[in-house]
DNA sequence: ATTAATCTGAAACGATTGTTTTATATACTA
DNA sequence: TAGTATATAAAACAATCGTTTCAGATTAAT
């Protein structure tokens, strides 16, 4: 009995994800975001609701990428080893060439201890990522193509430590080779 | 001939660090900023000028504050080494027991891309802490303390960026366990 | 003690913030 | 086709933003 929904909220999602990627939660004003996302900000109250629940489904959405991202690279998998070394590739691909550094590192500092909600998401996100790639790495050693004497936990974290501190790194210096020397390092430090 | 600027500029500047710390550039509002360092927000304008310029100051102190600490430090040095070990472990003991995580880190991400003045200061700290422990590295693998196959360069920039995400995972996971660990494996690997 | 300089405090500035209202357009049901 | 429920657009909302004004307090030299 009522009008429908014009606008594709999927779409808006995005286009806001992309403004609070710029500028920050605090930075984006509800003015960037609506024109960006290309409604009014009458719409947008009537359907996702304040700047905060915005910016849940923004990060949610995020999280939620980066999930499908990895199965999917995951279903491809020939050697465990082959697949870390694919990650770390990945995560130099996506600090050199895609022009927003990564919005769950940018959000876990600027909102540390301020917002819960938020917090929250990302420590899902966090622990995702750490899964999956301890998944990896235990089957790795099982199967002898790394070698360690530290514990898979303890290799996972650092390297999932290593890529936040490439992002900033490259926000600094800008420097493709730096990353790829790091990232060249840290594979021959897991291979051999 | 004229009356004499009552509050103490350092205090003031320190203050205020403290204020941005938490709630980061766009986060903090004059009048946060104004309460916390007890000036009136006319002084402020009069003395140190508008906020971006006292953000500029305090990022500057800030840069500043980390040059004289690292080069206190290196007074005391016995083995290159030995000092590196101890950057390490001064930064897990900064992660775990400083209430607040590093303010040039949280900015850099904040600011990156739209603050040319402030990620110049960023970038000088930056340089600084990487001159500083390519220094150490280097000697250390000139007296044989650590042999490695890789440039001192190279090595420098890895330690450092797992610095940053260090202070991510600290944020994010609350493990000082995790940090400690980690710190280990770096030393071990180092060493080794 | 007078003068001249400038710092301080309180109030106010216009602009912008996040959010809500109101009037109108639209679409489904009956 | 009439009725009604809801989405939209534009305007307005109070609150807060960064900043400035201005009157009065304080200082140091004359």
């Amino acid at each position: 009995m009522a009008r429908n929904v014009e606008f594709d909220e999927e779409r808006a999602i995005q286009k806001a994800m992309e403004v609070f990627w710029k500028k920050g939660y605090n930075g984006a004003s509800m003015r960037d975001l609506t024109e960006a996302m290309q409604i009014n900000s009458s719409s947008l109250y009537n359907t996702i609701g304040d700047k905060h629940q915005l910016f849940v489904r923004c990060i949610t959405n995020y999280v939620h990428g980066r999930i499908k991202e990895a199965s999917a690279h995951s279903s491809k998998i020939k050697s465990p080893l082959k697949a870390i070394i694919g990650m770390i590739n990945d995560c130099v691909n996506t600090i050199l060439y895609s022009d927003n550094h990564c919005l769950a590192i940018k959000t876990t500092f600027e909102l540390a201890g301020t917002d819960p909600d938020v917090m929250a998401l990302l420590k899902q996100d966090s622990n995702f990522t750490h899964g999956f790639l301890l998944n990896l790495i235990q089957k790795a050693i099982d199967q002898k193509e790394i070698n360690s004497e530290t514990d898979a936990e303890t290799i996972t974290n650092f390297i999932i430590s290593i890529f936040t501190g490439w992002h900033e790194s490259y926000i600094i210096h800008k420097d493709p080779i730096r990353i790829k020397k790091m990232a060249k390092y840290l594979i021959s430090q897991i291979s051999g």
